[in-house]
DNA sequence: GTGCGAGGCGAGTGAGTGCTCGCCTTTCAC
DNA sequence: GTGAAAGGCGAGCACTCACTCGCCTCGCAC
């Protein structure tokens, strides 16, 4: 039998205070990692009590699942000023950038995201699915399968090198971030060229 | 003032069972992570109590550092068997296979090595050091400050591929076996040659 | 204005953790 | 043989954490 959700009416404040506890939530992961922080902390960031925070989500993963679907819907939102854009015809270089970038920076202005991205399977597997995509687009000709292995590895290079980029600041961050895509273009050139 | 440790007289049966703790503890650490394992379990898989654990180690952390130093030793081992060799006139596929087989085949036979890897900066930096050197034998007119970034990245590669091998086994494990030593060839190309 | 459900509180619960302590047994140098 | 130190035990301490529950307040449809 269906488990029936029953749609509860949620007032305006309710809204406010779900975006202000994903904000916290946000923080405190960022600070302390996933698996260390408390929900006490998120819900004392939130100046909030740990009943109201229990109220908005059931538990810490439903908060942690929250998150990382606001993320996504960031990445979208970035990657699209310019993933609908040609794949084919453009130098990698440039799809690379346009990938790297916007992620990046994501990265930067929510702190939350990397202790996400680290622990979700289903934040790294949406993305995986993006970057399979587009390879798909550029490489109509490669094997699927062999695509998703790309696409993987691909992905798990960048949350390699990403902590290495959020740690550090000016030039060491470029320094790592140029690296990174170094790394990509090379890897990558060997398939679509 | 210094604290001086004062070194313990150990009998033969005390060994023994620091080799078993330190035994039951890889496989705890691999079936659970470092930071789910828990210490009564440790003690539990080396059918002891959880008083006798604590005669050896005084925490946790301890417990982890030796098997750290344990697996160091191994890789040392290894990578003796070839890595003595010259760097210099071989092919960079045959450098890297040197490094990347013996490596991957410790991981293998000690399931306690990767979570111990994703956990301990000790370890990672210590990996770290190997490749720099390498690379300084391979390309000594590269920028020190230049090489440790690229044998950082080296080795956070190396890391974020190598849960993909462990956890999938046969054709699929030789498959990401064989990707992660693309990326690294690609990669380092852009160097040494 | 009244009633009802959403919003809010925070001390408290229970499960589980790393680790200890008092006491007993084994080993071995002398 | 004997005594001191090493080895061993396991109930349980102190603590942390995710989560709860009873009770109160606020917002709004009617």
């Amino acid at each position: 039998m269906v488990e029936t959700v029953k749609p509860r009416r949620r007032q305006a404040r309710g809204e406010r205070r779900i975006a202000q506890l994903l904000d916290a939530a946000a923080k405190v992961f960022a600070a302390e990692g996933y698996v260390a922080a408390t929900m006490n902390a998120v819900a004392a960031a939130a100046e909030v009590s740990p009943g109201t925070l229990y109220q908005f989500f059931p538990n810490k993963e439903s908060m942690a699942e929250a998150l990382a679907e606001q993320y996504l819907d960031a990445l979208s939102v970035a990657q699209a000023r310019g993933e609908g854009a040609e794949v084919l015809g453009v130098p990698l270089d440039d799809v690379i950038n346009r990938m790297v970038d916007p992620a990046i920076e994501i990265c930067l202005a929510n702190p939350g995201f990397e202790p996400l991205f680290s622990w979700s399977d289903r934040l790294r597997t949406a993305v995986v699915e993006r970057v399979d995509d587009i390879i798909a687009r550029r490489v109509p000709e490669i094997d699927p399968s062999r695509r998703r292995l790309i696409a993987t590895v691909t992905v798990r290079i960048f949350a390699a090198v990403l902590p290495q980029i959020l740690a550090t600041t000016g030039r060491e961050q470029l320094e790592y971030t140029r690296e990174l895509k170094r790394v990509l273009r090379a890897y990558l050139l060997d398939i679509s060229d």
